[in-house]
DNA sequence: GCCAACGTTGGC
DNA sequence: GCCAACGTTGGC
């Protein structure tokens, strides 16, 4: 596979939405809202681009691993659930005239034959470099080099 | 359920 | 602007 676009992993935990319910969502996809963080924000606003590649990566899980591949097909849009009272994303401090929260929206692709896990990622000599392998990381949203995007579909 | 490693909040 | 207290994430 030859990649040309930004590639990014997403995590999610799957007893909230999982791989799965994003395959259910189709050609549509699905609007990644909820995201709280304010770096993870700058790069859902100004960085991920439709067309870019994303890795879906369960947390809380077990195990807990990188399970499939999806990708971007709308840029950056303003998170409205930031000024819904009865979403549990709502922010009070995001007002409509300056939103503080932004989302894309991503389509399923793939789900990989066998998740691969932290573990694995840990154990491996290129991709326990990845971000999401280190210590105390706990951005939502994190950017993924090419090489390793690379062995991770050629898994 | 524990707790390390953060990020955020708010008093000063 | 400092920093203690608090809240959250997420592996284990």
């Amino acid at each position: 596979m030859t990649v040309s676009g930004g590639i990014w992993l997403f995590k999610t935990e799957p007893t909230i939405f999982s791989i799965d319910d994003l395959q259910k969502k189709g050609s549509a996809g699905e609007f990644w809202d909820g995201v709280r963080n304010y770096q993870a924000r700058n790069f859902l606003r100004d960085q991920v681009q439709s067309n870019d590649q994303v890795l879906i990566y369960h947390s809380n899980s077990d195990p807990s691993g990188i399970v499939g591949l999806a990708h971007v097909i709308n840029g950056a849009q303003v998170d409205l659930s930031a000024f819904d009272q009865q979403s549990k994303y709502f922010d009070p401090q995001s007002v409509i005239t300056h939103p503080r929260w932004y989302g894309v929206t991503i389509r399923w692709f793939e789900t990989f034959p066998k998740i691969i896990s932290l573990a694995e990622i840990k154990a491996h000599p290129q991709l326990s470099l990845m971000a999401v392998a280190k210590k105390g990381q706990r951005l939502s949203i994190m950017p993924v080099a090419r090489e390793h995007f690379q062995i991770i579909v050629n898994y």
